[in-house]
DNA sequence: GTGGTCTAGACCACT
DNA sequence: GTGGTCTAGACCACC
């Protein structure tokens, strides 16, 4: 059986695909740490690496605590 | 005689020796924090770092109320 | 209102931002913790625990008693 | 030009190395986080996700806070 | 009960 | 001066 997907890969997938999607556009704010780890039922730690994950790959953009945001131009 | 390990990453890497070598097993529940901090006879909040860095480790697991668990996959 | 994003984690962000941005570049100092604490308006100990964020992110250098300074691959 | 290695990778690799070429013999006592961290000028975070990694890759054992050891069988 | 965070003030080691 | 750590005591939110 092939590893499974760490907790903090599982959520930034998950909110990588409501980007692809749509259901978050361009713009749109996200949870913040506290909130996405109240909803994903994980430590604060890990809700700020799939954070962290998604900026990396230019998803998402902005200053964090001060407020996360959708990309514009998402995958660039 | 050299500068020692700080306390909180002593007991870190204390917990960390006991998942790896299955003394504790996933899904198995961790002292809390208050007890931790008893047991190492520290303060709560050099314990809780200790905790904290064992979720960045993704050693452990959990959210804030519900205790503190052995991460299923640990070490990934 | 939903839970905020705590002060210590904003301060990270915040100083990520400026990194990746440009504001501040590779090999740049950054303020002391101490400067931080005061520019924040929050005790020298939660402005420390934001720096320490950012050296788990690889984000900024440095040692005990020398400063702290942007890294040279920032985000690697 | 290709990423540079970071520098948690270039210390986990030293020392890998110094246990390779016999340098530091099996059972071999390894300095602390914080004596690492002074000796290749680094955080102390930075130190201790080298550790980390030499962990996982199972060349070294023991609770680092109590001391870490190399393997008896480093790499298996 | 649980974990998470903040302030306050102190000490240490190194530059 | 610098960053790193510890204690002490407090508060919050969630179970």
């Amino acid at each position: 059986m092939p590893t499974a997907e760490p907790p903090y890969r599982r959520i930034a997938n998950d909110l990588a695909a409501k980007i692809k999607t749509g259901e978050l556009q361009p713009g749109d704010k996200l949870p913040s740490t506290r909130e996405l780890a109240e909803a994903y039922g994980v430590h604060m730690n890990t809700a700020s690496r799939a954070l962290s994950l998604l900026h990396d790959r230019e998803l998402i953009t902005g200053q964090p605590g001060r407020g996360t945001y959708v990309a514009e131009r998402p995958g660039q």
